[in-house]
DNA sequence: AGCCAACTTGAGGATGTCTTAACCGACAAG
DNA sequence: CTTGTCGGTTAAGACATCCTCAAGTTGGCT
């Protein structure tokens, strides 16, 4: 594995290479996202180690920048900031996985070794069609049979983690983990809730049901 | 697969099933490691997920304890201590792989595949096809002649059971391990009446049986 | 043929899951 | 400050599922 580390405190960086040389994968390091950007145009990397609170620009739009250059290596996002909307906003503009500060070691590690595993071709798609139905992940917009869809922000990452998955049943607990960030079980119809706001949306206007339930399981969307 | 969680805390207990079972895979509780043991004598597991920290056990020493009992079930490890050493600890006293709480759960369940494909040459296809039947774990679907089955979760995983052993018996008490992660016999016809229902489903609306009885044994599905 | 055990099948009710509507608080815009 | 949108919670009702029981039916043996 080769690694890009993009941090501008030289203690964490350090840290985090110390880290990732114990295991045996190579890093680089670099203080900003556009320094950054020349070397993943350069050298390949598997994995982009980003922290989301740089001086001169900020995480996020460093994320969009890369996304837009159209690279498409994994980002893992590391932020001093531990709210959950934080994670969904990152989650969002692209990132893959994200983690927050102050993190473990191991945790870091098995974070990476997820993201390598997904291999390097996890290209993802900005326009995914589905039947009548076209999602444009760029624009943010959903339309079915030409009818633009008025999809609420999470509603919106809900369809797109269905469609992301489309002909796989998705579990509940994915969904909490991917759309929400949970990793663990609100004990509430959450899922449900939202699952269903976004069928009265999708399908009750049009007769057929794009989404199906698997009962004990969780939903799919353009199986069969 | 079958898996076996030593966890005394009952909430962490059941979000991992609840994960297991949304990934299709039986599991069976138990607070104490000495339960443990006496179910690992007993069913035949393919992994454990054994917690580090337990109250009246110690996770190392169960796990030695295992060892010691000739038990050579993969075990991983489960310890809310994210530190380097301690799984350096938890490697040496023979647990097969380590994860820090808190842990993703598709971390845990890419874990415990890692783990099963080491053994046994498992059949754990993602598509399975006998006939004209195709069955496809990863959808969550089972299509005959091009004809969607309607099967309840049940069904489903009575069906895939048998098909994995496609060609083989398929023993009573194995269903009901497998399907059910009963470790007991319910004296009852239960395993029959979900044939029964999985038959009307299957066979019938198609002439030919794919499912045959076998008499004073079980099922078996695909042979001859 | 006749018997017995094993298997099949249908009905019923308890249980659990999913759907949906309603409510409430947080937040942003006007 | 008011208004509207969004998203999480709760609860009721609809619905599916699954277990048990009990009455057929089948198959193998003498």
């Amino acid at each position: 594995m080769r690694i890009l580390i993009i941090e501008d405190d030289k203690e964490t960086a350090t840290f985090i290479e110390d880290a990732l040389r114990e295991q045996g994968w190579a890093s680089v390091w670099c203080a900003s996202p556009k320094e950054g950007l020349l070397k993943l145009g350069s050298g390949d990397f598997d994995c982009v180690i980003l922290d989301r609170m740089l001086p001169d620009m900020d995480g996020l739009s460093a994320l969009r920048l890369f996304r837009g250059a159209g690279v498409d290596t994994p980002v893992l996002m590391l932020t001093a900031l531990g709210g959950l909307e934080d994670r969904v906003v990152g989650l969002d503009a692209g990132a893959d996985d994200y983690l927050p500060k102050p993190f473990a070691t191991s945790e870091l590690l098995a974070r990476l070794r997820s993201i390598g595993r997904r291999g390097p071709m996890q290209r993802e798609e900005a326009v995914i069609e589905i039947d009548t139905l076209r999602i444009d992940r760029v624009a943010h917009t959903a339309v079915r049979d030409g009818k633009v869809l008025e999809l609420s922000p999470l509603e919106f990452r809900l369809l797109v983690c269905l469609a992301q998955h489309r002909g796989e049943v998705v579990t509940r607990t994915m969904l909490l983990e991917k759309v929400w960030g949970y990793t663990f079980d609100p004990k509430t119809s959450l899922v449900q809730t939202h699952m269903s706001r976004l069928r009265t949306k999708l399908d009750k206007p049009f007769g057929t049901e794009l989404i199906r339930t698997v009962r004990g399981t969780g939903y799919s969307i353009g199986a069969t």
